[in-house]
DNA sequence: TTGTACGCGTTATCAG
DNA sequence: CTGATAACGCGTACAA
């Protein structure tokens, strides 16, 4: 039973490169080199090889090819919304980047390993890098994990994150200059003339604090008083987000413009304006942040700050692809640019 | 340097079940069994071992697991978003669909790999499988991909499909009623009154198309005949909906109510009644499909058809698991559930 | 109850 | 340029 095995011989059901070794009548290191391309082989066996492997329906088994080359060609991307109540990806920017990320990886031969973490688990990092399986991380939101990103960073991970670049911070981030793109959001409000604008959104995660540290730097710089009641706590769902706006609108004082952390937080409010005949822009001018896909087709389309998420996806992937053969990478900060459309309108006199 | 190797002695970096081996004293298969809580070691031992293996930090690789045991614990997920032409998952309800196998996977034992498909390629489940590392594939929204899928699933794929029960298939699917989830939105819109019902999507889909099947039976049953031009194509996203909305109000017949194939469909359709001074419901009623979360937070709350999306992700993972397992599985049709809220209200006489 | 020895399918080393 | 052979780390008959 040695020679002339069946066409599906590998105990898996389907051939192995002995087979194709024995089929093409070569060695099965030969197999090996021919389908890896390899130069070494002579460009005719290498072809002849290729064509029987092809011919049936032959692909390398990538685990045992794994567990002798020490690549897996997987990254992990681990998307981290802990933060969330209701523990859903219902944000559109995150689907967004997922599935950028899940074509950008896929181009570049890599497959995507998705985790999800709905709750904090202090072993999070290790149960996942332990799983040796991947060869990197991208993970997706800091949210409230810099402490272990930071403490993993150190014990020599491969890990890149999308969010924000803290200070002395030891992993690195792609993500948007939050600070600047938050601040040309409010002073984009304040050359229009508002001056009671209102703050949505939870400045105690780390990307969202720094559109709020902007947002308090265009004001500084106008001589406006940051009033602490215009800032309203809001998590990203379209629920907790037209909570937070009825209790700005219900319980807080006078504001003319509000300034959104995302813009499912802008729409929320918007809707929340309209339900208490409070039109935008003419009585309120919203500005969000992200502009994702529905941004556009909003009623009023929305004024937003500009996250490019195809180039974040690319840096992630192309970064990932140095940290693991062992450079070393810096954080980079994309600008974050003002989309002008029809939900801030210059402020009516009067 | 066989005796008192390093605590990193694999090659990998990290400890061998041979180190533990050496730590505990046993030997290799002790440990493999220890690990895997066979009781075959007793329970000394293996508490033992267990204590060793976690002090050191150590894991199983998974990759040699896999090559030996044949398990890799892995399922492939495959969006395949074909018809999309902007090629992006945008649509909530796949999102919530991702993140809720994400967890379930994940909490049953599975890892996840993802891949999304943007363009159709003749030989795309193939190159999946053929990676064969995945156990299984579940595989969200047929797309135009049935004659794919259906190939493949008589080659044998260990696959599993959320969508459309077609006749004749020869894989099972997981979803929902939507013929009878078409026909109770109809139904609800014809008993409040409505008789020129449009309908926006693209019934050459697979699911939409059985929606439309229910729309259809329900008009038939209220003998009211079906007007072609209130039927209107219609992408998943806004701007698509939003072009077919505008289309239906500038140049198609009169109408009263709106059945909208998916929720972003309805809620891009109200804005384009919105826009133009119609208002919902007063001047016209929509229904929507899916129950995404902003369904319930748009203005106005959105009647619409709940597809159980959690339910349906459980679902799946049980049924792949089965399917894994060598066990023929049938397909499941979940109910369509009306939900009422506010874009649909008796119709106003005269 | 534990240990020995082999093999999973591939790639790397070394020899020719 | 090609081939024989030894790993990679683990699971499991089979033996003790």
């Amino acid at each position: 039973m040695t020679a002339n095995k069946p066409p599906q011989s590998g105990a898996f059901g389907w051939l192995t490169i002995t087979d194709i070794a024995k089929l093409a009548d070569v060695s099965v290191s030969t197999v090996s080199r021919a389908l890896a391309d390899n130069p070494l082989i002579s460009e005719k066996t290498r072809k002849r090889v290729q064509e029987i492997a092809r011919d049936n329906g032959f692909s390398i088994n990538p685990i045992a090819s794994s567990l002798r080359s020490r690549q897996s060609r997987t990254i992990s991307v681990v998307i981290s919304l802990v933060h969330e109540k209701d523990q859903h990806l219902y944000d559109p920017f995150w689907m967004t980047m997922l599935a950028h990320l899940a074509e950008t990886l896929t181009d570049a031969g890599y497959e995507m390993l998705l985790s999800k973490l709905s709750v904090h688990q202090d072993d999070w990092l290790d149960r996942i890098r332990r799983s040796q399986r991947p060869e990197g991380m991208i993970l997706i939101g800091q949210s409230r994990e810099h402490p272990a990103i930071e403490q993993a960073a150190r014990a020599g991970y491969k890990l890149l994150v999308w969010g924000a670049k803290l200070d002395s911070q030891s992993y690195p981030t792609i993500g948007t200059d939050n600070v600047g793109g938050g601040a040309v959001a409010a002073r984009h409000l304040i050359e229009l003339g508002y001056r009671r604008i209102a703050f949505l959104g939870d400045h105690t995660l780390p990307e969202i604090g720094q559109r709020y540290d902007g947002y308090r730097r265009a004001l500084a710089e106008a001589d406006i008083p940051l009033d602490p009641a215009l800032v309203v706590p809001s998590g990203f769902d379209p629920g907790h987000a037209l909570e937070a706006a009825n209790a700005l609108i219900a319980g807080g004082p006078p504001f003319d413009a509000i300034m959104a952390a995302s813009d499912m937080i802008a729409i929320s409010a918007i809707r929340a304006l309209n339900s208490v005949g409070r039109s935008v822009p003419d009585d309120v001018a919203v500005v969000g942040f992200d502009d994702i896909q529905l941004a556009a087709f909003n009623n009023p389309p929305l004024t937003t700050i500009r996250q490019d998420i195809a180039e974040g996806a690319r840096l992630l992937v192309e970064n990932i692809a140095r940290i693991i053969a062992g450079e070393k990478v810096a954080s980079i900060e994309m600008p974050g640019v003002l989309i002008e459309r029809q939900s801030t309108r210059p402020k009516r006199q009067g």
